[in-house]
RNA sequence: GCGGAUGUGGUGGAAUUGGUAGACACGCCAGAUUUAGGUUCUGGUGCCUUCGGGCGUGGGAGUUCAAGUCUCCCCAUCCGCACCA
């Protein structure tokens, strides 16, 4: 064994291993347990950031401690290949996607590779593999014959310069990325899948995975359902005369009689209507056509209306209140009208407010009163007033008598609705899959038949700023005889939706999946990014169900367990520029000065010793240039390095703090672990034969102490990665023992039973740490003697017996406060140990001339005295 | 705007079921070794203190013998919002 700790050419050697045995090769075996264990495949950017490898850590730490469990582990890995990047690496470099895909992908993987991940390699593909999403293609044709998929118009944000579809991502503050001009809201023809038809399983579900709750909630709220009344209002136009009748719908029925206005979108046939007959209204829906279509974009903005010079007909009371049109109201949610009650509703009372319309109470406050609604609407459920015979009535009360009176009148009736809407899966760019979907000259539109599949993606094109090149190849789109093809592709979420599947069978090319999916579905362990948290997680479920339905496979979840990571956050800095920006600094290109406490209270450019500011601790990012190079950080310290110090600064799914210092804490660690080993194989060198067997019965107390710390922490290490997923907890209580361990080496020396206890210690350290710096470990198993590798090795068992203890120490408090510390015998009785707190010298000094009121005793914990 | 989270020493974090706040690590201070520097090792390190003790988990109230943990209100930061992946 080397004396000194030499990571890369133990990494190599581990990897080499591993390697040439295929030791991490997943073989479906029915008679052993399987655990699959994934992490979210990566788009391949160009590089791995320090996200992937927070990400592919956790993974590989998860699927080793499972291996030494004797479970049948797979831990694939792949490529989310599609999308936008590429397209815009194209434009800038006139590079083809593809081949930029590509070339990214075999950087990446030998990145991945020297970090050691134990994944299956023989089971890798790229999304934009042809025999990846061809079986997309056909799938989809599935779901069309299945009635599933539909198309209808929907809104994009249009570029009206570059004349071209955006992403919300390249729309910045309402104006086009590249061409800075203001966004347009654009109606096109979609493809759309029916997620909504899943709505109640997709919400039932949640409640048979184990998923992080606050994930579960966000996915409940999204989809999102709500028991309401949808309900028509009869339409009379500025010349008096009956138009089409609004219908909107309304979780609030008990307010009905509050509504003093109804508004509808810029797109509704009643805003339509009026704007033909007046210009103003015309340039008023005009206007609400600009800018992007994002959520969080339309419920910042300022609320504007206008009257439409129509009027709503109350269908319970009569009375005619005012239709306006308004931008925060859109077509394609819901029924693109509502109904307003801004005595009961924030918004809608602000909205009344700059228009002067009326605000009336229908609910009374908690007194029981007409609330004051002079500052705000009272939102929360109260008795009913000022709402004729339905006065007094709570809320439930009042919902089923309003409804029963609408539908009784043939205006309305109860439904359930949900605020999820169905899936857009087409987009108008190149680098996806395409749409297997022919038009014919009559209009016809057919989905390509099993023969016609696959539509492969032309490799070889020119990308530029003005669209999808597939738009303008009639080689791709010209099917001759007056049929085209779409020339849409798929949303990349499609492929993300189902390649947990496909690693089951990836190499089969006859069908989508086959009877491997079954042993291994579903994944025991995803673990990604909390980003995901909504999109990607319910589209993959909802991907599961639909192939559940078709009979592709047998579980309604994709993902039984999901651990869903925090970001990697770093230091950045800048100096302000002339113009009024920021240059950004990488971190490695600066020094931070400290003060006496260590506070860092400046910082300066290394290159050219003048200052740089300090601008606040962020998420790593391109644009903030506070990215940490993970490979600068492998050439520096060694993977195994990088990986302990990326499991031991933050839980997994907290964010994560880079730190140089914490790294090097990382590095002396592990050379302070190999020296250990190295003085114990020393010793039991010097002792020939030793150690002999360890004799549990015959240890003095230090030995004792060093054999208790040894299982306190295969129990804590053990429950911290294999229930808890807190390797950072984990590896602090390993670093004690470690701790502990030097301690008593440099006490004791000698005798076979010393060495035999620290043997014991010293193999719990290398095996317990195994799964997270792999390499050191395994060298340092080998190098303890065992010919097995570690990896097979099986996971450090607990022995009960060991932490078996004569005495506790137990806490005395006075009044709440620490006042002293007992040591009192294991099987000591309450009376005992409460005589003996009440003995004890400090404790007797804190209760002399007071009343003892009452003694709590905690079992093996503390006493606390109420004195008064 | 809506939905979800987070907030603890100089720093990252620990405290798992309401029961010793600050494990482990970084940083800093002192010493030893080496000495050109770094490395390595040992000890100390929440704040205040009249050395009895007092204070302390974003802020404010409350429940309890006991609150970082439970309840209510407020503030700040982060994630998502359907065409970024």
């Amino acid at each position: 064994m080397d004396a000194q700790y030499k990571p890369f050419e133990i990494e190599r050697d581990a990897q080499q291993f591993w390697d040439e045995n295929q030791c991490f090769k997943a073989v479906e075996d029915a008679s052993r347990e399987k655990f699959y264990c994934l992490s979210m495949f990566p788009y391949p950017s160009g590089k791995l950031h320090m996200g992937h490898v927070r990400n592919y850590t956790i993974g590989d730490v998860v699927s080793r401690y499972q291996r030494m469990q004797g479970k049948n582990v797979m831990q694939p890995m792949g490529w989310d290949a599609f999308g936008m990047p590429a397209e815009n690496a194209a434009i800038q470099n006139r590079v083809p996607p593809a081949k930029w895909t590509y070339d990214n992908i075999d950087y990446m993987r030998n990145q991945l590779k020297a970090l050691g991940f134990a994944y299956d390699w023989s089971r890798e593909f790229a999304t934009c593999d042809t025999d990846y999403y061809r079986w997309e293609q056909w799938f989809f044709t599935k779901l069309v014959e299945k009635g599933l998929v539909y198309k209808k118009m929907s809104t994009v944000n249009w570029d009206p310069v570059d004349q071209t579809v955006l992403a919300n991502e390249q729309v910045i503050e309402g104006r086009g990325w590249r061409s800075g001009a203001l966004v347009e809201r654009k109606e096109i023809p979609l493809w759309f899948l029916k997620i909504t038809d899943y709505a109640d399983e997709l919400l039932a579900d949640l409640d048979k995975i184990q998923w992080p709750e606050q994930v579960k909630t966000m996915q409940r709220n999204w989809i999102g359902k709500s028991r309401g009344i949808e309900l028509s209002f009869d339409i009379k136009n500025a010349d008096g005369a009956e138009v089409e009748p609004v219908s909107v719908y309304t979780t609030r029925p008990d307010t009905l009689l509050g509504v003093t206005y109804v508004a509808v979108a810029s797109g509704h046939p009643l805003a339509r209507d009026a704007a033909a007959g007046n210009a103003e209204i015309a340039a008023f829906c005009e206007e609400c056509a600009r800018g992007g279509t994002s959520e969080a974009a339309l419920a910042t903005m300022e609320k504007k209306g206008m009257p439409t010079g129509h009027v709503a007909v109350h269908p319970l009371t009569g009375r005619e209140v005012p239709v306006y049109v308004a931008n925060f109201v859109l077509m394609e949610y819901g029924t693109g009208a509502v109904m307003a009650v801004p005595g009961h509703d924030q918004r809608d009372w602000e909205f009344a407010t700059k228009y002067g319309l009326p605000i009336e109470a229908v609910i009374a406050d908690e007194n029981g009163q007409a609330p004051d609604l002079s500052e705000g609407a009272l939102e929360e459920y109260g008795a009913v007033i000022n709402s004729g015979e339905f006065d007094g009535l709570d809320f439930t009360q009042a919902f089923d008598a309003i409804a029963a009176r609408l539908e009784s009148l043939g205006r309305g009736e109860v439904k359930t609705n949900y605020r999820l809407r169905d899936w857009g899966v087409a987009r108008q760019r190149y680098w996806g899959a395409p749409i297997p979907v022919k038009y014919g000259p009559e209009g016809q539109t057919v989905p390509l038949s099993d023969a016609e599949l696959p539509v492969a993606l032309p490799m070889e094109v020119t990308v530029d700023a003005s669209g999808s090149p597939l738009k303008k190849m009639p080689e791709f789109s010209d099917l001759g005889d007056g049929w085209v093809r779409e020339t849409d592709t798929f949303d990349t979420f499609m492929e993300s939706s189902w390649y947990f599947a496909r690693f089951c069978c990836a190499d089969n090319h006859d069908a989508m999946l086959d009877e491997r999916a079954d042993y291994w579905l579903p994944v025991d362990l995803y673990i990604g990014g909390i980003e995901h948290a909504i999109l990607h997680l319910l589209y993959a479920r909802f991907f599961t169900k639909l192939m559940r339905d078709l009979g592709l496979v047998k579980v309604d979840e994709p993902f039984q367990r999901l651990l869903t990571q925090g970001m990697v956050i770093a230091e950045t800095f800048y100096r302000s520029t002339p113009n009024g920006g920021k240059e950004w600094f990488n971190p490695a290109d600066v020094e931070v000065k400290r003060d006496e406490k260590g506070r860092p209270i400046s910082a300066v450019l290394i290159e050219d010793g003048q200052p740089v500011e300090m601008g606040g601790i962020e998420k790593m990012s391109k644009s903030k240039n506070n990215g940490v190079d993970p490979q600068s950080m492998i050439d520096r310290f060694g993977a195994d390095t990088v990986r302990l110090f990326m499991m031991f600064a933050a839980p997994p799914e907290q964010s994560l703090e880079w730190s140089d210092s914490g790294v090097e804490g990382a590095s002396r660690f592990l050379k302070r672990l190999w020296r250990i080993v190295f003085e114990h194989i020393e010793s039991e060198r010097l002792e020939a034969g030793q150690p002999g067997t360890l004799d549990v019965a015959q240890l003095n107390e230090p030995q004792r102490e060093l054999r208790r710390k040894t299982h306190e922490t295969i129990k804590k290490a053990s429950d911290d990665i294999g229930r808890r997923t807190t390797f950072n907890t984990a590896i602090a209580a390993v670093m004690e023992l470690s701790n502990a361990l030097g301690r008593f080496q440099a006490d004791h020396d000698g005798s076979g039973q010393d060495l035999a206890v620290a043997r014991e210690a010293i193999e719990a350290c290398v095996l317990l740490l195994s799964p997270i710096t792999p390499h050191a470990c395994h060298a340092l198993w080998h190098s303890l003697g065992h010919d097995e590798p570690a990896i097979d090795a099986r996971w450090p068992q607990l022995d009960e017996a060991a932490l078996a203890r004569d005495t506790l120490e137990l806490v005395v408090q006075v009044n709440g406060k620490l006042r002293a510390r007992i040591e009192s015998p294991a099987d000591a009785n309450k009376s005992a140990i409460e005589s003996q707190a009440l003995s004890a010298e400090n404790v007797q000094r804190h209760i002399e001339g007071k009343t003892v009121r009452k003694v709590i005793v905690v079992p093996g914990k503390l006493v606390n005295i109420v004195v008064a």
